[in-house]
Formats: C-alpha cells, structure tokens, sequence
DNA sequence: AGAAATATGTTGAATTTTCAACAAAATGCG
DNA sequence: CGCATTTTGTTGAAAATTCAACATATTTCT
C-alpha cells in the first residue's frame, strides 16, 4: 500500500491529514486495490453503490449508458481524485452509474463506512474526513450544474462552445487539450458525433476556432 | 422565530436534534426570515454564494436562464427543503444558478459560516450537522444524476416518458401529480413547450398515457 | 514497414425540434 | 357573472439533429 501513499495525499479526502496519520487512516479502510485494462468496467450500474473509489493511475469515465446504447460521459477522474463518494453517502443500494476504465488503471476501493462512521476515539482525522467529504460533494455538486449548464444548451453549436469556453476559463489559456476524444465529446456533450465534427468543421471555416484532435483554440 | 421550528425540526439539516438544541442552533445561525411573492428572485444568479437556504413555505424554482431567455429548471424545493447549500459548501463566490418563487413563500436564510466553522464548543449538535449535510449533498447529487439521466435522453417523448416512469415509482403509483405546470416542465425536460403538448397529446390518443393538467396516469 | 483496427470527417435523407402565430380552454378578478 | 389574463393545444414552415453509409486519416500491433 506504501506505493499509492504520494497519491493518496492528494485525495481530496485526506486534505490537511498529516502522513503518519494518513498511514493510518489507509490501512483502518480496509481498501482493496484493483487493476483495470482499457475499457473494463470497473462498477457496475445497479450494483452496491457501498463503496468509494480512489483513482490510483489512468484515468476513467463515470458514464450511464441507456436502453438503446446512448451512452452519456457524466464526468471523468484522474489519480488521486475520489469516485461514487456520492452514491455511497446517499446510502443508495445500487449504483445509478458505471465506471469505466479509459485506459489501464489502478484503483483503490473501500466501503464507504469506515469514513462515515466514526470510529471509537472519534479521532480528529476522522472530523477532518467528514469535513472535507462536505466539500468534495459540494465541489462534484457544482460540476453537476456545470454540465447542466453545457448540455441545457438547445444546439450542437452552442454546447461545444460553452464548454469550449469552460474549459477554457479552466486553464487560463485559449489554447487547451480536451481529454476527450470526439466520440467522448459527443456523449459528454449529448450529441450526435457525425454532427459534432461537422460543427466543430464549420467553426474552423469561419475562424471562430482553430483545432488539431484533442487540442482546441478560441479565436 | 419560534412559529417555524415545526418546519425547520424536518429539515434534513436538523435531523437527530432535539428540540431543545434546535432552538439553541436556530438561535446560533443567525438567520434571517424573508417574504416573497410569486415569480420574485430570492437569490440571484451570480450574487454571492455564501448562504443557506430552508423554504419555509409556499414553494420555489432553482433555474439557469441563459443568454437568449432560455430557463431551466434544475430542482425545485418544498417546507423544509434546503437549498443553495452545495454551493456555499463549496466555496465558490458567485452563485450559478437563480432561485425563484413560485407561489408567495417565506425562507430562512443564513450564512453557511454557522454550519461548517464549529463552534467554540465544538459541539454535538455541530456534528450531527455535518454528517447531516454530508447526507444532503450526496442526496442532491443524486437528484441531479437522476435528472441528467431523464433530459440526457435524445427525443421530447423519451424524456418525458422517463420522467413519469421516475415519478411514478416516486409515488409508487400510476396516477399520480406533478409539480409543474405545462411551461415548467417544458423547461425541466429542456424542450420545446409546443413540441411537448403536441407529444402528450399524441401519448394520450396511443392509449399510452392518461392526462389532465397536472395529473398524469401510465398505462 | 505493412496490415488491421480505430478514429475522424463528409454527405444526404429522414426524423425531430424549434419557432411563430393563433385558437381554445381555464383561471383570476372586479 | 363577464372581462381580461394566462395557460394549453394546434399547425405548418424552417432549422437542427440523427442516422447510416462510406471515405480518409490515424493509431496500434506484429
């Protein structure tokens, strides 16, 4: 488990946990550390939903996928950051998503109660967890609204430009990588591929944008 | 303050205090209690994010009106419900959403300061409002995946279709009402208002749905 | 390097949504 | 009750999306 420690750190749910505590805390969660190749499912929608997830390397999809394939893209997570902390805290039991690997990845899996419930001293770790659970769902709260605001957009247009526009805010720069592919830009963004590129083609022919695969200017 | 603990004890920021600590917190938050008429803004988008909100009657609309007019409605909100809290638990400073009254209605406002600095006691009654708002927010989270799920489907028939199927498991009923008049659920699903009468009447004319006003029957 | 597999761009037809304008029904109010 | 206002339903035309099919480009693997 040593290994993962660097990575752990910087979960958002062990901000302002010292290493020696940290140590601790990862060994009392009774996690499980899993590998994953490209593609491979890594939970199960209608699964439990009891346990939460720390992406250790790569990176993957949180998607839901409906009855005739459509697939959505809802968010993706990169190392260090946590995963179905939300569906676990709600004490849902099944999973209302799945999470897919985007590459291979090492993730690191643990039920969700050993942080909700305190353990015996009531430890100021564990105060501090909770604290930072608050602010981690607030902050996966707000992405929510973020992409509501995207894909509340009525045309293909519009969506790529604000998230366009988004992502760009993000970076500080109007030069920026994606890490999305176009048939995951289309499912993030709720539309049809074909139509995408189209779009994305046209915008290039009327200098509003420049772009080169994954990476995208706004003129 | 005294005539609104009935509401505020059901909020599920209070959950598993008693009354008499409730008071004490109530007191503690130094809230404010406001009046407002149907279709007036409570809170505003992009004014401050710093507080929390508990309806204490009458009914409310949280929504994203864009660019060109276009509104969408994200959530709405009943006695007892609280709203705003992701985002002042998250810290952003300007609100990204607007919260507006749908019937004449009084809320409880005050500054999310209250609940996440502990007081100097660090106190019972503060830990039980941080694990009740760890709840919440997952539980608003949730809402928000369920709602992406119904509006992430491609056409105005498919969304309002999963829309009455979740309600109807809601209800755990096939006749059942909902909270929105014709316009405003338009807005929720993110169509056209037109476009969605013309759906439901031709739902109704399939002997697929039953409908009259608000009242909605699948079968 | 070369073949196979995957990703991206392009097109036209079919479907669906949006928009505007108006009619009909329901509601609110003096 | 009757008028004014608001809500809901209907329609047709314009705009946009989806879908399928295919061409081209890029990546992966041996």
């Amino acid at each position: 488990m040593k290994k993962y420690l660097e990575i752990l750190k910087k979960c958002p749910l062990f901000y302002g946990i010292e290493p020696a505590g940290l140590e601790r805390i990862v060994a009392c969660l009774g996690a499980r550390v899993l590998s994953f190749d490209k593609r491979e499912v890594i939970l199960s929608e209608g699964t439990s939903a009891r346990n939460i997830g720390i992406l250790l390397s790569g990176s993957i999809h949180i998607v839901q996928v409906d009855y005739y394939g459509n697939q959505t893209i809802l968010a993706d997570a990169h190392p260090s950051d946590l995963f179905c902390e939300s569906f676990a805290c709600a004490g849902v039991e099944s999973l209302p998503v799945s999470v897919v690997a985007n590459e291979p990845c090492e993730v690191f899996l643990f039920p969700a109660g050993g942080v909700l419930h305190t353990c015996e001293k009531n430890c100021e770790y564990h105060r501090k967890m909770i604290f930072n659970l608050v602010h981690d769902l607030a902050d996966k709260s707000l992405a929510l609204h973020q992409r509501i605001k995207i894909v509340s957009k009525r045309t293909t247009r519009d969506k790529l430009m604000e998230y366009l526009t988004v992502k760009a805010a993000e970076c500080g720069k109007s030069t920026f990588e994606i890490p999305y592919d176009r048939q995951e830009l289309a499912d993030y963004l709720e539309v049809d591929r074909s139509g995408l590129s189209a779009e994305i083609g046209k915008l290039k022919r009327e200098g509003i944008i420049e772009n080169r695969k994954r990476c995208f200017t706004i003129l």
